[in-house]
DNA sequence: TCGAAGTATACGCATGTATGTATATACACC
DNA sequence: GGTGTATATACATACATGCGTATACTTCGA
């Protein structure tokens, strides 16, 4: 079962923006400070987190401290989403089915969230 | 952009227990409270949370109320982790390029273009 | 219409979290 | 060593969140 450490560590805009940022590549706390809205004690807190939940690496390069995106919770986050998509597939399917047994049939109407 | 506010939903433990439990289909809130170990108007308080976050929906059922998942947010997070995956493939796709021109350089075979 | 079952909401409490300011630590360069 | 740059941490503050208890609302059945 999914833990939602994972999901609580990516429920912050800050923290969403930075790894953002950082989809081009390596990148020190100073260039995220610059991209991201956030005081320099913000970011480097908000690197502390996203590395103790696993999505970041760090590699010291001078004074600096180069931080880069990590694989392994995106993947995880895509099986997890991939045993819901089954739920669809079924879904799909038991309706194909039915058009098969019945050449008329309805589709209910779902309610739209607020 | 990906909105935190998603994440933010699946951030909490019983609500992921909750969406899981749902995965088998429709739930009246009293199948939800005997699964989940958390009282009858926390489940519903989270229904409420999921519902906003358009992760479920609702259908009046007599007295009682039976929700079901909703497709649309596990698609939209389906896409926002692709954009992710985009990053290991490029990398990969690198890694193989200088795998390439380190063997080219080993084994000599002249008029590579740069 | 009345009672009961199912569900939703109001409230208070305890806890968690994001932020900035100020300060501490690590490193480079002279 | 001393100074400046880069990053991390301590602290206080403001705000959000999850939980249970108690209560209101809705619907069914008699």
């Amino acid at each position: 079962m999914m833990d939602a450490a994972l999901f609580q560590t990516l429920a912050d805009p800050t923290r969403l923006r930075i790894l953002e940022a950082m989809r081009g590549g390596e990148c020190a706390v100073g260039d995220l400070v610059k991209r991201v809205d956030v005081h320099q004690s913000g970011v480097s807190r908000h690197l502390r987190i996203l590395h103790e939940a696993g999505l970041v690496q760090v590699r010291p390069d001078g004074q600096r401290r180069l931080y880069s995106l990590r694989e392994e919770p995106f993947r995880e986050l895509e099986a997890w989403i991939a045993g819901y998509r089954q739920v669809w597939d079924a879904r799909l399917d038991r309706f194909g089915a039915a058009l098969e047994r019945q050449q008329a049939a309805r589709t209910p109407t779902p309610d739209e969230p607020t």
